[in-house]
DNA sequence: TGTTATGGTCAACCTCATTGACTACTTCAC
DNA sequence: GTGAAGTAGTCAATGAGGTTGACCATAACA
């Protein structure tokens, strides 16, 4: 049974942490409503792939991978997986016989409508512990030091372990 | 190169992952800072490590392994390398002769005090972004949270992915 | 029209975790 | 006491999820 780290510590810097135990957290959460809903365990990874494929109609494996931060052979395990499972297909691109537009299938739109209900809901279990208000300044102060670090530059999606 | 999650999107919801990338974030100006001196890259279950050691003064593998989260085996493997890289050793237990109690060594001890200055320092970052007020409101937000969420039990340590 | 760049795959390998089996020692019930 | 069950730690095999490097087919360009 893993013990906790010392809340009461005041020493300064540990917001990087606490952040990290919040985040996990919320990850524990989204999944153990998933496990209710007897769903597969699929992973952030996963998540910000449907995101990027239902906004991104000309998405291949290779822009997926910039996206996702990874190198395009990585990308490709993960789109043969998530092809296997049914949530996205491949097809032809229209003037590059190299390449494959990815797509999401209906099961894949649906798993996003879920993920996006099941976040919302532990959001919400977030804004019942410190309030609607807190929760916004949290949103735009995250924002605000992501934009402030990063200015126009791309953003890395994972978390470093 | 990554592209950016789109940080314009009003969708509820979007918390969780402000939280992962605002922690890489953070993770990746310590570990710059740490390149910097050039110090070898400690990850953070290394640090999690240091602190758990320098709190107790009976610390084990078995236990050290249950405050991580992770089996015997890997905090093993773990002590086996930061033993290796002369940050802790390793010395009879007084009353069980199958354990051993892991000790930081002075090299540790300072690494410690090093990354406590660092990530001090990461944090300020983030301060001087929101302000330190905002700063305080977020320590005491999330603090909150994980104390309703896991109430008493133990939290674990690392994200998902 | 040849040279260089790019999309995608295959294969080998690395890191960091896992499970399972095992030894040595400790603790507990009787 | 002593035998049974539990615990600290190690070794070995395995798996997940990433990496680098080599390669083919097609595109883009000088």
């Amino acid at each position: 049974m893993p013990q906790s780290p010392d809340f009461t510590d005041p020493r300064p810097g540990q917001v990087p942490l606490l952040m990290a135990v919040a985040y996990r957290t919320m990850t524990d959460r989204f999944h153990a409503r998933l496990a209710d809903l007897g769903r597969e365990p699929l992973r952030p990874a996963h998540g910000y792939t449907f995101r990027y494929l239902a906004s991104n109609q000309q998405a291949t494996t290779v822009t997926l991978a910039a996206h996702l931060g990874v190198t395009k052979q990585a990308a490709s395990k993960t789109v043969a997986e998530l092809e296997g499972w049914g949530y996205l297909e491949r097809r032809p691109h229209a003037s590059d016989k190299r390449a494959q537009v990815l797509a999401l299938t209906p099961r894949g739109h649906d798993y996003l409508k879920l993920a996006d209900r099941l976040w919302a809901e532990v959001e919400k279990e977030l804004a019942e512990v410190i309030g609607a208000e807190r929760l916004a300044a949290l949103d735009h102060d995250l924002r605000a030091y992501i934009t402030a670090i990063h200015e126009d530059q791309a953003v890395p999606l994972r978390p470093v372990w």
